[in-house]
DNA sequence: CTCAGTGCAAAAGCTTTGCATAATA
DNA sequence: TATTATGCAAAGCTTTTGCACTGAG
């Protein structure tokens, strides 16, 4: 419904108070609670992609008896209200990363395991090139290329 | 190891015996099954994009002992041969089709869930114009775009 | 005070594995 | 005959769900 966006990861550290999140949560009509403002930080902090036992992992560190359906669960909503947002990186599992504002896909790198992000629209490239993608309204693209870095290849 | 190339779904009708399969199994140094030689098959047959449990279904109307395991083994396998290709369409499953000798993509319809395929060779275009794929070595490009249909927009 | 959100434990999917049996080369 | 592959059942992992309790608004 809004349309919520991230600008910035700095914690707000002048103020005492844990802000994070707060706005976005409230202006999306929910429950500001300490497991959702936790999760959302440390999806904002972690430059990277965490899946959700990683999230896990870091909530717990600070609010010991958080579950981890509270974490699956917030994941869920989060990604609804498109603050995060899902990739499959391996077979296995999900991965999340906050919502980005303008396009972009991953490079997955089969030596280390680094992920390389690169913006590029290639949206457009491919609606305008591509014959079957001319009638398709298109949501949403997702390009991964695995292959090997400059220092694994 | 060899690159067994698959270039026709067609089946060989006018010997009795189902000799599909038979060929490349047996050019991986593989032990020819009648499981494995089913389950290859039906994926060719298919000119869709099964999971596991579709393969499983269709292969036991044939072979009625057949088990789940064998066709998970059986798919792994292929895949590790380069007979077959894993894709994820949605977040649960893996799906598999035959491993296609140009680049091809896929337009998935949040409607119907049909799956559009389209041939672009979007790889080399990335390469030429994406800086950070400069100095990666790119195995593999997976592209998924999800939107509507003609029919369901 | 009320209802959305949480924790816990249990269940549900999909996929893998151990082991004895069956089948291929 | 010597392995390799299979079937079955059981386990493993990630993710979801039911329910009573807690806490935000």
């Amino acid at each position: 419904m809004n349309s919520i966006s991230i600008k910035s990861n700095e914690v707000n550290s002048q103020t005492k108070q844990p802000e994070t999140g707060h706005r976005a949560l409230s202006a999306a009509g929910m429950r500001v609670t300490n497991q959702r403002a936790l999760i959302l930080e440390i999806i904002r902090q972690e430059k990277g992609h965490l899946d959700a036992d990683e999230v896990y992992r870091q909530a717990r560190e600070k609010q010991h008896r958080l579950s981890l359906s509270t974490v699956y669960r917030t994941l869920q909503t989060f990604k609804r209200l498109g603050l995060v947002e899902e990739c499959h990186f391996d077979e296995s599992h999900h991965h999340y990363e906050v919502k980005p504002s303008t396009e972009h896909h991953h490079l997955v790198c089969l030596g280390c395991g680094k992920v390389i992000e690169f913006q590029y629209p290639l949206t457009r490239y491919v609606k305008r090139n591509v014959p079957e993608a001319r009638d398709f309204e298109i949501v949403d693209t997702k390009i991964r290329m695995t292959g090997y870095c400059s220092k694994c290849r």
